[in-house]
DNA sequence: CCGTATCCGTTATGATACTG
DNA sequence: CAGTATCATAACGGATACGG
């Protein structure tokens, strides 16, 4: 039977990577560090997430206290999302990951090419 | 129809993030890190891992070039794997991850069981 | 020893439609 | 506006057996 995934390896890293490693944790961030911004229009601004990863994404975030909920007394109500402190903190590490990401891109790339090629001929 | 996936963010952070985000790849850079390893010795040191997802997962890294792969001349062959400089440079980057995650997992905890609590009072 | 091939269950997530 | 409910599907990963 597959995907007992029981294995507790209490390993800190994981828990992180488990948050930041899928497709919308990481935009989230990004979105919210320059601004915080309201639900359906943090679902404009992302490119191709829908309504439903879009809340499933903020509420993992405010549950691990990284993303703010705030609900404005306004008609009709209206909420905004933003980074908490520990939210922005965590955008910095991130960031170091993007820098070198930036920086090994195309390196990467190429030995992807030549990984590929090297393959292709059967 | 679901999983189109087709939107090219050409974000290279998602580049990385598509790489270290699944469970074992982050493992292995950090198993690799201090020194070289043959596959089955691998195997054996990363609990839980099957065969299928160390092959998956190192051939992943070898084409991206984060990791080498050299057969020995020894007999049985052996095959022994070993960080490449630009995976060593990687290691840096997600060490800091593992650092915040370190220095916030506590914190981490604690939102959760404070959010988990205050649905539990339906 | 070093993997690869196959099968298949679980999970994640996209689309869509609907509610407060 | 701010989500939630439902459904279907594609991808991930585990078990197992086998090949070089």
């Amino acid at each position: 039977m597959p995907a007992p995934r029981d294995i507790d390896y209490d390993c800190p890293i994981r828990d992180v990577l488990d948050r930041i490693g899928d497709a919308w944790t990481v935009l989230v961030i990004l979105k919210l560090k320059r601004q915080p911004w309201r639900f359906n229009a943090l679902c404009r601004e992302i490119e191709g997430i829908s309504p439903r990863m879009l809340a499933v994404t903020l509420r993992r975030l405010e549950r691990d206290g990284l993303v703010s909920r705030t609900i404005l007394d306004t008609s009709p109500p209206q909420v905004e999302y933003a980074l908490t402190q520990r939210g922005v903190s965590l955008h910095g590490a991130v960031d170091v990951l993007g820098c070198w990401a930036e920086d090994n891109q195309a390196g990467i790339r190429k030995s992807r090419a030549d990984f590929d090629q090297a393959r292709e001929r059967t």
